[in-house]
DNA sequence: TCGTTTTATCTAACACTGTTAAAATTACGC
DNA sequence: GCGTAATTTTAACAGTGTTAGATAAAACGA
């Protein structure tokens, strides 16, 4: 028996599947994403997908897979564009390429971290290692500065609270449960410094306040760059 | 005539309308919102809420500048509890009770700052304003603190990038265009860490990072303190 | 008190949504 | 060509927001 060929035609149909999904998510936002839409769009009827997905909330998931991986290639190039670099200037190329690909895919980015669904529920344990990717990047970086004495930590990183510490020794056998504490924690709160800033962003609600927002994300990345101890290059 | 009666009905009406929304919205989440579904709470039927609001969508913008104003109460509460203090504990104070209250009232905040409606487009004009409301407890207390010389500004922060100087002129005849520049452009990126953070908690995607974050978000919060400028206390 | 007018609500209908069951079609191996 | 398995369709159910038109209720003037 051959089952290649069905199989690789089933995953080519799941694949159509989720490229008209984005299509119409891209040209209608999230409101436009429906199953008798997508089904129409590639002349077929809406409970045909179900061969294929096995409700709406698994083909939204599925989305929501690839766009983080999308989001992670993306970081992840940004940093290998510049790996010859210091840490400082690997981490401002990381968030510059993850505010951009925020900003140029915004319904992608919506559906990872603002779950514009109301009918879906994100199954954390699954999506969860799909968004540590990009996280890792980010933590290798610190990894790597700290161990290479480019980071010399300000007092109010020096010593982390006791009960972070101890969570830290919660995270064996996740993937960067090796990477030192100090990384970790730094990674964290630069995650979540970007992050605000992008949704606030997405979200039109800081441009009233600082008109050119450019600017001021490149002025906050170089801010955090120094507050977590980077030595002022040059 | 005597329209109070009448009036004072309407409005009692619309009220009724937002409160069992609220309720629908908090026993079931945003999937729960219907207007069929608040009308049977209410006896009577979907078509009849016509009267009172214009759309769904009216609907939810009124639930979203409401929480807007309760969340500004709650941040002013805070404030106002620690007025006799420094800016440095006054700001602790706003940003836990910001927090705070967005644990308490997660879905509210993910209407505020998420849009899980899909078919919803936030009107930002109207919201804009009422969102303002807590971003300038925020700028005051700092417009404050700069002005008693509490804040001792560091490097990053003393001279703004002049594309951003030159957008807060744009800001006149907006509340809160009198504050100076650097309470504004402080306020803003502190808003930003705060949201990032308490967004990322709302999604759970930072508490498999880091374990315990109370202690995550009280550390931060010390962080940003000095790293705007305030000299440690005592 | 009796109309009249305004306000409020209902019924019926339209065009959607996700989802299920059963029937019909297509494709494949023998 | 036949039988089996994989796909896809039709029909239906229970929802959704919304509109139009009829109906009920309240308020007002004579």
């Amino acid at each position: 028996m051959q089952p290649d060929r069905r199989d690789r035609r089933r995953l080519e149909a799941r694949e159509e599947i989720k490229d008209t999904a984005r299509a119409l998510l891209a040209e209608q936002g999230a409101a436009g994403l429906s199953l008798r839409a997508i089904a129409k769009r590639m002349g077929m009827t809406a409970p045909g997908l179900y061969h294929y997905f096995g409700s709406i909330n698994d083909l939204i998931t599925a989305l929501i897979l690839d766009a983080f991986t999308q989001l992670a290639e993306a970081v992840e190039k940004a940093d290998a564009d510049v790996a010859s670099r210091g840490g400082a200037e690997r981490l401002v190329a990381v968030a510059h390429a993850w505010r951009r690909w925020a900003l140029d895919h915004p319904i992608d980015f919506q559906l990872l971290y603002g779950s514009p669904i109301p009918t879906y529920e994100q199954p954390t344990d699954t999506t969860y290692p799909a968004a540590r990717r990009s996280f890792l990047v980010t933590a290798s970086i610190f990894a790597q500065a700290i161990e290479c004495g480019e980071i010399d930590l300000p007092e109010e990183y020096r010593r982390l609270p006791p009960e972070i510490a101890r969570s830290f020794d919660a995270l064996t056998g996740l993937e960067g449960h090796d990477l030192p504490p100090h990384a970790l924690y730094l990674a964290a709160i630069s995650w979540a410094r970007l992050h605000g800033h992008i949704m606030l962003e997405l979200f039109h609600l800081i441009q009233p306040v600082i008109g050119d927002v450019d600017a001021l994300f490149a002025h906050e990345v170089n801010a955090l760059i120094r507050q977590v101890g980077f030595t002022p290059s040059q």
